[in-house]
DNA sequence: CTGTTAGCGCATTCAC
DNA sequence: GTGAATGCGCTAACAG
C-alpha cells in the first residue's frame, strides 16, 4: 500500500499539501500541484477510502436487502435502486435473504458493522416495529410498513388492483381468476408491535391492498371472482400447478390476473389447452417485467414504475441519511445514548414529510398499464387508461 | 458512535481486554468476560468493521464485475458466486457494467480505493491484458481470458458446443442454425496485448469457442448449419427479430440453438407458425437458466453449472488472496513498487496451478443437459448423455 | 498558502 | 492475565 506520506515524500512536499490536491478543497500553488500529481501518478497512488470514511464516519454506501436477486421482480428494481443511488454518489451493497441460508437479522448486523449510511428493506421481516425504530439507522421500506418514522415507498397497489378490475369490468368479464401470494398473510396485521397506533386494518404488508381493493372493485361490478393461492413465491413448480389449477377448477373463467412469472405460465397453460386469447380468456400480468414479453404473446400488464420507485427511495434516503447526520453532530455522552427516546427535533427547515403519514401511508407511486395482447380493448378501457395514463412501451 | 473506549470504561476494564473479549482471541478471566459482555450489550455497542479492515489492510469482500444483473444468467451466477463466498467468509460487493453509465474502469478503480480483496471480472472489458495484470490485485475472470497470470473459470463450451451439435446429430437433424451474439467477436483476438504468448487462433472470449465446436462437429457430421447474429444482446426487440428471422430465412431448418431467451422467444414463434416440438422442430437452449421453464414446453436446455462454477471462482479467488497477502508481507520499499515484475516467487506449496495454464485455458467446468421437451430423444442420445452425465431436474 | 498535530476505532506488540 | 503505548491511512483543525 502506497500512502499520501509516501506521495508527499516523493513530491517533497507535507502530508497536508498532498490531502489537499486529492480533495480538492483549498488552494494549492500550481506547481505544487504538478509535483504532487506527477509523483501520484509515479508512485501509482490510489487514496483508500476505508480511512477517509472511518474519519467522516459515513461510507456512501447503503444495504439493500431482497428476498433473492434472481426474480426479474427484483432484480429490475435493484438496477434501478443502483442506478438511482449512483446518482446521488452512493454505493449499493446487495443483500439477498433466500439465495443465503442467514436471515435479515445477520444483514442487519453487518450493515451496522460496516457503517453503512442507510438500510433498504424490501424483503419480508420477521422482526416487530420496535426492532426497526432502535435501529438507529436510516432506514427505508420498500412497499411494506416497518414503524412510525420510518419512510416507506412503494407502488399504489389500491389504484393498481382497482385499475386491474376496472380492465375487466370494462372488457365484459363474468368471471375473474386472481392468483397471488398466501391469503394469511392479508391479515398479518399482528406482526405490527402492541403499541403501535395502527388505527385500521390495514396490513403492514401494503401490496394485499391490491388484492383488496380488486375485489372489492368486481364485487362493486357485481363480477365473481375466485383466488388461487401460490404458497412460495420463489418455486417455479408451485407456479406451474396454480397455472393448470386455474383452468381446471374453474372452466368457466374468462380473465384471469396473476404477477408476472404466473401469468407468463396461465398464458402457456391457456394456448395449449385451446384457449383464444384475448377473445375466449383474458390473462393480465401484475408487475411489467420482461418476463412479460417472453410468454408468446405479449402480456397486459399493470406496471410498476420501477425507475419511479428507486427515485423516490433514493431521494428518501438522502433525506434520512442527512437527517440522522445533523442529528449525530452535537456529540452525545456515549453512557446515555441507548436510553434517549427518539428525537423529535422541529424538521421545519427540511421538506421532510410528517411522521404519521411517512410512516403508515408511505410513498406511493402510481401504476401504469403496459399494453398488451393478452386483455381485449374497446372504448371505455382507452379512456380509463387516459385517465391513468398507461404506457405504451 | 460507541466503541470499546466505551464499553472498557463501562466495565471498569482495560482496552486491550474489551479487543480479546470481542476477537476471542487470548485468555482472560471469567469474571472480566462477563463484566464486558454485559457493558456491550448495554450500551448496545457494535464492533467497527471499517477501523478493523484498515488494521488489517483487507475488507473480507470482493468486488463483482457483470454487465448486467436484469439478465437471468447473470441473475443465477451472481446468487451462485455470493453464496459461494459467504461460505468463505466473504462479502460480495456488485458491479454492473450496462445497468450505468460508467465503463468497467471505473468500478476497478472504485474496488481499488476500497481495499476489496479481490475482482471477479465478468464484464465486456476494452482494456488490453496489460491493464489487468497491471492492478496488482487478486482478479478472476468468469468466461474470458485476460491475462498471463490471472485465473479465469468458465463452462467447457467446446464440450457444450459438441454435445449439443452431438444431440442434433443423432436425431438426425439435416439443417441446424445457431443464434448467438455478434460473429466479429469470434476474432477479437486483437484485444489481445501484443507481448502475450498467444499460441494460436484462440479468442481471449472463451464462449465463442462453443460456436467453433458447434460448427467443427456439425461438419464432421456433414449437416448443415447457419448462423444469425443478434448485435445487442440486451435488448429484447433483437431477440424477437433474431427469432422471426430464423424461421422466415430457413423454412427448411429443423434445429435450433439459441441462448435461453432467444431460445424461449423460437419456441413461441415456432409453436405460432405451426411446427410440431420436437417432431418438426428441435429448439436446444443455451444457458439453461429458468427461463427455459416459462416458455410454454420445456426448453432441453445445455446447461451451465452455476454453482459449479460459482465455487471454482471462489476457490480461486482465496488462492489468489493469500497468494498476494504473503506477497505483500515482507514491506517493500513504495517507491519501486510499481516497477517491479511480477513476482515469480516458488508456488511448491500452495495447490495454485502453473500460470500458463491458469491463464490461458483456466478452468473448465463441464456443462450438462437438462432434459426437455423441445428435442428429440433416442438410444444413441441417452447414451450420449450417459457420458455426459445429464441433469434430469 | 504550507507544515504540524491530533485523532477516527481498532489490534497488536510489549512491559506490568 | 492485564494495561499502556503505537500505528493502519486519512482529514481536520490549527499555527507558521
Amino acid at each position: 500500500m502506497v500512502g499520501m506520506r509516501d506521495v508527499a515524500r516523493e513530491a517533497g512536499v507535507s502530508l497536508s499539501t498532498v490531502s489537499l490536491v486529492v480533495n480538492g478543497n483549498g488552494y494549492v500553488s500550481d506547481e505544487m500541484r504538478v509535483r504532487v500529481e506527477s509523483a501520484m501518478k509515479g508512485l501509482n497512488y490510489i487514496p483508500n477510502e476505508l480511512a477517509r470514511n472511518l474519519f467522516h464516519g459515513r461510507t456512501n454506501t447503503v444495504g439493500v436487502i431482497m428476498p433473492t436477486i434472481q426474480h426479474p421482480f427484483f432484480a429490475t428494481l435493484l438496477a434501478s435502486l443502483q442506478k438511482a443511488f449512483y446518482g446521488r454518489g452512493l454505493h449499493t451493497m446487495l443483500c439477498s435473504t433466500a439465495d443465503m441460508e442467514s436471515g435479515e437479522e445477520q444483514y442487519v448486523d453487518m450493515l451496522q458493522r460496516h457503517m453503512m449510511d442507510a438500510i433498504i428493506m424490501g424483503a419480508h421481516t420477521t422482526h416487530s416495529q420496535n426492532y426497526w425504530t432502535s435501529i438507529r439507522r436510516p432506514v427505508v421500506a420498500f412497499d411494506r410498513y416497518l414503524g412510525s418514522g420510518i419512510p416507506s415507498v412503494g407502488s399504489d397497489h389500491e389504484q393498481g388492483g382497482e385499475l386491474a378490475a376496472m380492465m375487466f369490468a370494462l372488457s365484459g368479464a363474468r368471471h375473474v381468476v386472481a392468483l397471488g401470494g398466501p391469503r394469511s398473510r392479508f391479515y398479518d396485521l399482528s406482526r405490527v408491535g402492541s403499541e403501535s397506533q395502527s388505527r385500521d386494518g390495514q396490513s403492514s404488508f401494503p401490496p394485499v391492498r391490491y388484492q383488496i381493493a380488486f375485489e372489492e372493485t368486481l364485487d362493486a361490478a357485481g363480477i365473481r371472482h375466485d383466488y388461487i393461492e401460490i404458497d412460495n413465491l420463489a418455486n417455479m413448480r408451485e407456479f406451474e400447478n396454480a397455472a393448470r389449477s386455474v383452468l381446471e377448477r374453474f372452466p368457466d373463467v374468462d380473465a384471469i390476473v396473476a404477477p408476472d412469472l404466473a401469468a407468463a405460465l396461465c398464458v402457456q397453460e391457456a394456448l395449449r389447452r385451446g384457449f383464444v386469447l384475448p377473445n375466449s380468456l383474458q390473462i393480465l400480468a401484475y408487475d411489467g417485467t420482461f418476463v412479460t414479453d417472453i410468454a408468446g404473446l405479449r402480456i397486459t400488464s399493470i406496471l410498476q414504475g420501477f425507475d419511479s420507485i428507486a427515485e423516490r427511495i433514493a431521494t428518501r434516503t438522502v433525506e434520512q441519511i442527512e437527517r440522522y447526520q445533523t442529528q449525530n453532530s452535537g456529540r452525545q455522552d456515549a453512557s446515555r445514548r441507548s436510553a434517549d427516546p427518539i428525537i423529535k427535533s422541529s424538521d421545519n427547515d427540511t421538506e421532510i414529510i410528517p411522521d404519521e403519514d411517512a410512516g403508515r401511508i408511505g410513498d406511493l407511486i402510481p401504476m401504469r398499464v403496459k399494453i398488451g395482447e393478452t386483455t381485449l380493448w374497446n372504448d371505455a378501457i382507452h379512456e380509463l387508461l387516459d385517465g391513468a395514463r398507461p404506457q405504451t412501451d
